[in-house]
RNA sequence: GCCAGGGUAGCUCAGCGGUAGAGCAGGGGACUCAUAAGCCCUUGGUCGGGAGUUCGAUUCUCCCCUCUGGCACCA
């Protein structure tokens, strides 16, 4: 039995509503999940939310509510969008939940409680009086960048003033009372997980851009606010004196260890606690964390893993990143550019979802983009690429298969003894694109994989224009033919169904009902020998995925 | 300025030493089991520009232009 597979993905921020990116996200883990499941392997699924800080402390103030019934109304519409496009996680990472807190706090403790030896002093966290100049209105510290052509700070920063504040910070760089560089341990770790052929991010080119952002670190990680500055946050223990909220990283990123499977944040020992039965942390342990591109530098690739590495795991016991692309928005003027609010070209996955439905929604969001690369969002190429694809080919394949099977069997193929060479070809193929399909999934390339599925439909349907099982039918002679060519189209349409389980897995498991039949058994095996189960005899055909019609284009 | 990733058919992209491929869109044809779907054939490209290495470059090297990220710097 392989190790348990144990995937996440980043947490979203509750200040807003989903947009398509959180989408894209959300579904692409969902889909690796539920392949590494249909594998065999077991899985768990961790997504969640992340609700505390300024932001969500401002906007609560502006909707007239408090910060926790403002995220608790976020967080629904986060919560309704998975239910809706088929996102299901087995955990829900929520930073505001009690365990969360506790667990936080504990890693605070541990890390201060650290000492160097023979003095009182942590080995990684030191208190510092940070003395700048502070901008009221933005809350924050402002650095040279903010500074105008005139060396000034313009209105939007206005007042600033002059203060001192003291913080906690988190060593990110060689110290004495450390012993070791954390920088040049992450840099060894990057390079040595390349050498092993298990590259700490994925895709590869992104292992440069990380080891580059490495190499320039300097400065250790500001983990706390005066409590008088932010108080919508997780209160630092009690052994740091009072008054200091923990700042985000350290907060959000150890969601992936509070909701892990197995994990309880009252016992010390993680390696060894058992939440429920069968759920052991070390079994889990680490993940494959699904991230967007701008979160990798510095807090996934960085923070996250010294973090880890200042807690005690060890460098087997580091995670890999999975970093996808974005989806940008194509403008008036065909033109590509970002999804901002400020340019109103927002795509809402929820309306989306309404509009052309989940399945649709899912496989387009998979089949466009190469992983880990951007691409341009269309609703114009969503809806193509379902009618293509999906309607016209899969669709259509399974529903021509089932009445033809129906019409001229009764439902009921007579099983072949003996393939002729053409027929065995057509399931060699096959199953040599169910190998490769399944290469492509295990390195995330789903939109290769979905290729494989299409290509599948593609041959399927040209089976049967090229033996036009309508004129075998008239002729008692070609019977064993008939039957060979209904097998064939039947065991691809369950071979197509089953690449498509993870993607669409309703639509998929619908087809395999209508076919009767399980889904094909992913394997690196060649099922080239086809065998319906002796009283074999197939549903009834209704259409999984009807064409979506659109309004003809103003022509004038 | 530095690092990385792009610039290939109308569109989205693949290829990455032997003078170009797929899908969609466009055009033509034969068929009828089917979601007016499907099948077959087909028009499209001086592979961003320039130089070099090579018998030969879209593919390697260098320079330039341009787009996208990231980092830095000036102000």
């Amino acid at each position: 039995m392989s190790k348990p597979f144990f995937i996440t993905t980043a947490i979203d921020y509750t200040n807003g509503a989903p947009h398509i990116g959180h989408a894209y996200e959300k579904v692409l883990a969902d889909v690796i999940a539920r392949f590494e499941r249909q594998k065999g392997e077991k899985v768990f699924f961790l997504t969640g939310v992340d609700q505390h800080g300024q932001k969500v402390q401002q906007s609560a103030e502006k909707a007239g509510v408090s910060p926790q019934e403002y995220v608790d109304g976020v967080t629904a519409k986060f919560r309704a969008l998975w239910e809706k496009l088929g996102v299901r996680c087995d955990a829900w990472a929520a930073t505001t939940d009690a365990l969360h807190k506790e667990c936080v706090r504990a890693n605070l403790r541990m890390l201060w409680d650290d000492k160097v030896p023979g003095t009182d002093r942590s080995r990684w966290i030191y208190k510092k009086t940070q003395r700048g100049f502070y901008s009221v209105r933005q809350e924050q510290f402002l650095t040279d960048k903010e500074r105008g052509p005139d060396g000034e700070f313009g209105p939007e920063w206005q007042p600033v003033e002059e203060r001192e504040e003291e913080n906690f910070y988190f060593r990110l760089t060689a110290h004495p009372d450390l012993g070791f560089d954390p920088k040049q341990w992450l840099l060894d770790l990057i390079d040595r997980r390349s050498e092993e052929l298990k590259p700490f991010v994925l895709p590869v080119f992104r292992v440069a851009e990380l080891r580059n952002a490495v190499e320039k670190l300097e400065g250790d990680l500001c983990i706390s606010r005066p409590a008088a500055r932010l108080q919508w946050g997780i209160p630092f223990p009690e052994s740091f004196g009072e008054g200091f909220v923990t700042y985000v990283w350290f907060d959000a990123l150890v969601n992936y260890i509070t909701f892990a499977p197995g994990h309880d944040p009252h016992y010390s020992e993680r390696s060894s606690t058992e939440k429920s039965p069968g759920l052991y942390f070390s079994d889990y342990w680490p993940a494959l964390h699904v991230i967007g591109k701008d979160i990798m530098i510095p807090a996934h690739g960085v923070y996250w893993p010294i973090m880890l590495k200042a807690l005690g795991f060890s460098d087997e016991e580091m995670p890999t990143l999975l970093v996808h692309g974005w989806w940008n928005i194509r403008g008036k003027g065909g033109e590509s550019e970002k999804m901002s609010k400020s340019l109103g070209n927002v795509v809402d996955p929820d309306v989306l979802a309404d509009k052309y439905g989940a399945a649709a929604v899912r496989y387009y969001l998979m089949s466009d983009i190469a992983t880990g690369r951007d691409a341009d969002f269309s609703e114009e190429r969503l809806v193509q690429r379902y009618n293509v694809d999906l309607a016209n080919g899969l669709g259509n394949l399974v529903n021509r298969t089932l009445n033809m099977t129906r019409k001229y069997r009764e439902g009921r193929p007579h099983p072949m003894e003996v393939l002729d060479g053409d027929f065995a070809q057509h399931l060699d193929s096959n199953s040599e694109e169910m190998l490769h399909f399944v290469t492509d999934m295990d390195q995330a390339q789903i939109q290769k994989g979905l290729e494989q599925m299409i290509s599948v439909v593609n041959r399927a349907n040209a089976l049967v224009d090229s033996s036009a099982p309508w004129k075998l039918a008239k002729d008692p002679e070609q019977s064993d033919r008939l039957d060979a060519v209904l097998g064939t189209l039947i065991q691809s349409a369950q071979l197509a169904a089953t690449m498509l389980l993870s993607v669409t897995p309703e639509a998929a498991a619908e087809i395999l009902r209508q076919l009767n039949l399980p889904p094909v058994v992913l394997s690196d095996k060649r099922p080239v020998t086809f065998t319906l189960p002796p009283d074999y005899c197939c549903g009834e055909p209704k259409p999984v995925f009807p064409r979506i019609e659109l309004p003809a284009p103003e022509t004038n």
